[in-house]
DNA sequence: TATGAATGAGGATTCATTCAT
DNA sequence: AATGAATGAATCCTCATTCAT
């Protein structure tokens, strides 16, 4: 049992590395990066990557949803004009959930997950439209769309601060009264 | 002469079919897709693609450029407001330019296409402010950076029409007063 | 048949640049330079080349049988010594027929051509021989087989014209008596 | 341990299995051979090639380091004359080091390999010098320059074993007195 | 469970050769 | 006879995935 248990802490420690380790090659290749730099990147062999995870998808999936989880403990901090501007300027950083958000290329299915961070979001609308900050016809849906384009934008145009600002700002306006 | 005349005209032919086969290919696939799906789809062999695109990157600049040709011919006959939209409602059909000017992925420069999109979208820009229409403090990078943005968000997202609709009326919202 | 004849003599010339071009061309890049490039060169299109020239061994060949005739023809002018130092001196700019002399890749056979150079070469060494400047013991074949084997060595090695003097000083050495 | 060591085992011996295959396919068809001959015969998948020569020039690459140092080894156990016998009569069987040492085409640079050859060589000429058999004013790169010279001839001529002594005897000549 | 070697399908590109004009 | 576009087999190389150790 303890050797049970001794290789499962193992295993989770490799998990962990892995999903590290594939978040910041991916941030910094794309996810055209291939699995055996994740491997190599993480310290493992390329086979430990494939037993946590069946396929590159699983892979990118499991990062999605650590991502997505991150953000929505995120949105609980601030409010939404925050959160767009965090979300915005995190980007780049998060460029792997920015793409699979925006659903390019691979085929990942995180409903729960999205769906959660959608929760989030909501809540910080209401707020919001409870403060009086954002228009009361403007809805989630459309929230969420300029959420994920503007954090597309501002993660594939290389945003300076002041063009990102300038963005932002047109879009907070918009929300205010429409 | 009427000969060479004729030989350069199925040339064309060729060459056409090969960049509408390959606009088709990457807006269904992505950029990702195979250039021999290309050449299947335009119905020659893969060397005829590569004769005339000697490289898949120089296929990808080619459709871009006739993409962004087609929009700034497009952005003469609207207003801004109107080209947003028009460019928003064809994001899907025009995946490909969409992608390769949010820079995803491929190294590919077109600077005098692009800038003459940029140029178009600032006469729109310039006539809209003329016409108090939008505020004056607005500038045109936020501009192209938001028409980029929701064109992605409006891509990859599958946006329907009501969805669509209401995302850009928080925009021009925002352009009006900021 | 003036027609004929117009047309024949614009066939020589384009068969003769063809293989101006294609000598050019493969002592700069090899046998392995494409068939486009010697087209290209010649100033004639790829058909053309085709059309004199079936296959492009036959073309290697042609320019081989063309090469194989100036050397026997510059042999003519020369006795054995100086010969050899000619043919070394050339090596760079008859690649071609080092090359294909050596048998390397293409598979190539002119023996007449050929065996005229083993003429030519044959008589050099008679007379060598008669005026005593070649020992008797020496012959043909083994001539031929250090001609092509120096050429070969030149040609590969780029030998500066030090090194050159020195190798053949042996060889000479050795033919004059072993 | 044993374990790593058992499959490091296998590894080797596919990498010589790999490296025979190479050096056989390359005799015999020349480089121009494919990867694909060459994984055909070792009895591997292609990409069991590329994982251990990551392109084909670091094949070739590997393959003249063997055989220089088979060379080199070899050098040791013989006399200068005895040498230049034994590579010519080798010629064929080191096909690919001699085009390579030839500098033949492709791109590939040993410096030391090929220095220790050249050392080995040197040693040869000194004893065979000091011992009277070979002039004095002889030096080491005309030496090697026959040597390859020579190796080129016999691989590529074809030569039967007589036209070897009897070309080999004329150089000898040379080489001890010129 | 971890390792990392092996697999092999797939992809970009080249080039000798053919053929419609 | 010349043109040059089209063909498609062949080549080098990559990478997700499998499997023996």
């Amino acid at each position: 049992m303890l050797e049970g248990t001794q290789l499962r802490a193992d295993a989770q420690r490799n998990r962990a590395r892995i999903l590290d380790a594939a978040e910041a090659v991916f941030a910094e290749f794309g996810t055209r990066a291939s699995t055996e730099e994740v491997a190599r990147r993480a310290g493992v062999a390329i086979g430990t990557v494939f037993r946590h995870f069946p396929t590159k998808d699983d892979l990118l999936a499991a990062i999605m949803k650590r991502l997505l989880a991150q953000l929505v403990e995120e949105a609980g901090k601030r409010d939404l004009f925050a959160f767009f501007t965090h979300m915005v300027a995190q980007a780049a950083a998060k460029k792997t959930v920015v793409d699979l958000l925006a659903g390019s290329g691979v085929d990942i299915r995180l409903p729960d997950a999205v769906s959660h961070l959608e929760e989030a979001v909501g809540s910080l609308l209401e707020q919001a439209q409870a403060a009086g900050a954002v228009a009361d016809s403007v809805r989630l849906p459309e929230v969420m769309a300029l959420l994920v384009s503007v954090c597309q934008g501002a993660l594939h145009g290389g945003w300076d601060e002041q063009l990102q600002a300038h963005t932002l700002a047109v879009i907070f306006a918009g929300l205010k009264r429409d």
